[in-house]
RNA sequence: GUGAGCGUAGCUCAGUUGGUUAGAGCACCAGGUUGUGGCCCUGGGGGUCGUGGGUUCAAUUCCCAUCGCUCACCCCA
């Protein structure tokens, strides 16, 4: 049998109302802060993420999807959003327009690693960048939204994260400082910390390993490091969260896995779906546009991923909205005239109403378990002795009463029903 | 990329210590007297028992390989 990707899943009808769920959710949340939606395509020239992200890091060293085309262009499947917007941003002078740009987006995305609970290898995200914008308010706004959301969802498993990183300078001065204490514990490091140690050393600090996290428990911490600025911005940062009742724990461990952070990161962090917890992680990039090639202009940004967090609110057995059930079924009692039923079931779709019958020539029988199945309110009964007195029988299909209703009359006769209902 | 577990109907799973037409529940379809649902009853469709090879008179059941799925490491959303 012929199978989709492995890690490439298909959301099937019953999954869709979750999906909705939260895409709606997430739209009215975004409005509301006056963020504007952006699309950028499936995939971009490999340049873009691989100067973004970092040569270094994960992402990109292993898990992009990456394929030369036939023009011999190198092409990558989106692995990460801000990248994208970036190139976006830059491409359409977008900061010439206005000079600060509060951008949202949701869309797939594309990593090759190995399927576990939490992740696939396409995934989607959704998520927010402001850019043009120093000020920490722009910070605590995006952490703000990402954490309300998903307070919004209905979820309660969860956890605020959050730490600095600084400026490049400050760091540059602290991954001495930092050299120099684990050089004393170099051989008791894991082997993937002894690779990092010369590679990205701040990275160390992602390390789960215990031996690891030992050695670490005495390590200098790059947040006691930090310029005055730094502190000044993180301070306020941590301010108008304590201001807006958003709690959150400084975990000066946190680093993050892509290079192109400066200042606040953050993580949120679930505690009911497996070892895949991170549901959401953002932070301040005030060096990235320029890297990319545009003006230097700051920006910061969250990602969150709607599978975990879809997974997270079944696991925390947290409500979706049901689909709307159907308004009126129509039942064909007598079968030769199914020519019929096209025509009064579209005068009520016309008008707004959701309406279903039959195609199958199936009995009655059938047909009432349809709509039935299909939680209907109403069914309209076509044929019969009622038929040639020019009248419709309409059932509640709640209560089981019926009434008879003039055909020529059924379209407002039914409305009144319905809205009555 | 590494490791462990698992692969029998659409779904959840039984079962065969190798032997005639492979089962259940749910779902689906059709009936249960003359035009009507949700409960109940009866019947029905649907599986090359993941795939390929080996052992055997005989394999879905044993062996090998392979593919896939799941979870974990890793990394991250």
């Amino acid at each position: 049998m012929i199978k989709a990707v492995t890690g490439a899943k298909d959301i099937l009808p019953n999954d869709i109302p979750k999906w909705y769920f939260i895409e709606e959710l997430i739209r009215n949340f975004f409005s509301n802060y006056n963020y504007k939606e952006i699309r950028t395509p499936i995939f971009e020239e490999t340049a873009v993420f691989s100067r973004a992200i970092g040569e270094e890091t994960d992402i990109v060293s292993k898990e992009m999807y990456t394929f030369v085309d036939r023009s011999e262009t190198s092409i990558t499947l989106k692995p990460e959003m801000t990248a994208a917007v970036v190139r976006a941003y830059i491409e359409h002078s977008l900061g010439n327009l206005q000079s600060l740009n509060k951008l949202f987006y949701i869309s797939p995305m594309f990593r090759q690693e190995r399927p576990q609970a939490g992740r696939l290898r396409q995934f989607h995200q959704f998520g927010a960048e402001a850019i043009g914008g120093l000020s920490p308010l722009l910070d605590a706004e995006i952490i703000i939204i990402a954490y309300s959301i998903i307070q919004k969802l209905g979820l309660k498993e969860f956890v605020l994260k959050i730490n600095s990183l600084g400026i490049p300078e400050s760091r540059e001065k602290y991954k001495v400082i930092l050299g120099d204490y684990l050089k004393n514990h170099f051989d008791e490091l894991s082997e993937e910390s002894k690779k990092r140690f010369h590679k990205n050393i701040l990275r160390i600090f992602d390390s789960k390993s215990p031996e690891d996290q030992e050695i670490l428990k005495n390590a200098p911490y790059l947040i006691n490091h930090l310029d005055e600025n730094s502190i000044e911005h993180f301070n306020i940062v941590k301010t108008i969260l304590d201001n807006n009742k958003i709690p959150y724990e400084v975990d000066p461990a946190l680093v993050r896995g892509l290079d192109y952070y400066t200042h606040t990161t953050f993580e949120i962090v679930s505690g009911s779906v497996g070892s895949q917890s991170a549901l959401c992680g953002g932070g301040r990039y005030d060096n990235l546009i320029e890297q990319l090639g545009g003006k230097p202009t700051p920006g910061v940004g969250f990602a969150a991923g709607i599978e975990r967090l879809i997974l997270a609110m079944e696991n925390e057995a947290v409500p979706f909205n049901e689909p709307s059930p159907l308004d009126v079924f129509f039942v064909l009692l007598d079968k030769d005239k199914y020519l019929l039923i096209p025509k009064f079931a579209n005068l009520l779709r016309n008008v707004g109403l959701k309406v279903e019958h039959d195609y199958l020539q199936r009995s009655i029988k059938a047909q009432m378990r349809e709509a039935n199945r299909e939680k209907t309110k109403f069914v309209v009964f076509v044929g019969g002795d009622e038929f040639t007195r020019n009248l419709f029988t309409v059932k509640n299909m709640s209560d089981g009463v019926q009434t008879e209703i003039p055909i020529e009359d059924s379209l407002s006769s039914l409305i009144t029903m319905i809205k009555g209902n």
